[in-house]
DNA sequence: GATAAAAGAGCTGTATAATGCACTTTAAAG
DNA sequence: CTTTAAAGTGCATTATACAGCTCTTTTATC
């Protein structure tokens, strides 16, 4: 998953639960400027904020072995 | 995934490849301190860096819903 | 087109990640 | 116990993420 990809998943998981920026702020204690910038693609998050915010949205970080076909349906987004 | 998860899934999967932090360093482009500091759990590396070192050992981030039973095998780590 | 809500961007101060260098500690092999 | 490689740490510097504030732009809704 590229970093283009990350973004679009949280920003979509976000819209898909009909919270706007200004909520998931709040809820996940990351400051609104940040949540912008990384949802606009301008951002580095650092890990700690990633999670942050992925886990207010139900979504959690995980590793998979790289590989260039599709293996099948997992859970992953 | 965790933090230390992340910790632990990158470190066993270097060793597993039989690469030393200083090779991971030169071949990630990441800084050896930068990587010791987030083997050893000190860290909080951005999204960039991690990504520096999850593909140089063949793995990439992902996000996947959050759930607390095992839903089955797929290639997560 | 006017209005309102949401998203994005410029500016800025503070906090801290990234890095290199030198040193210490730990682990493995003889 | 000695030697050596790998891993971990203290310190200092530089780069940059985080954050709030304000303003602009976009996107609906009427």
């Amino acid at each position: 998953m590229h970093f283009k990809d990350l973004v679009i998943a949280i920003k979509e998981r976000r819209e898909n639960l009909k919270v706007n920026q200004e909520e998931l702020a709040k809820l996940s204690g990351v400051g609104l400027r940040t949540l912008k910038q990384f949802e606009s693609g301008k951002g580095n998050p650092n890990l700690k904020t990633i999670q942050k915010m992925a886990n207010v949205l139900g979504l959690e970080i995980c590793l998979k072995v790289k590989s260039e076909i599709n293996e099948g349906s997992d859970n992953t987004i």
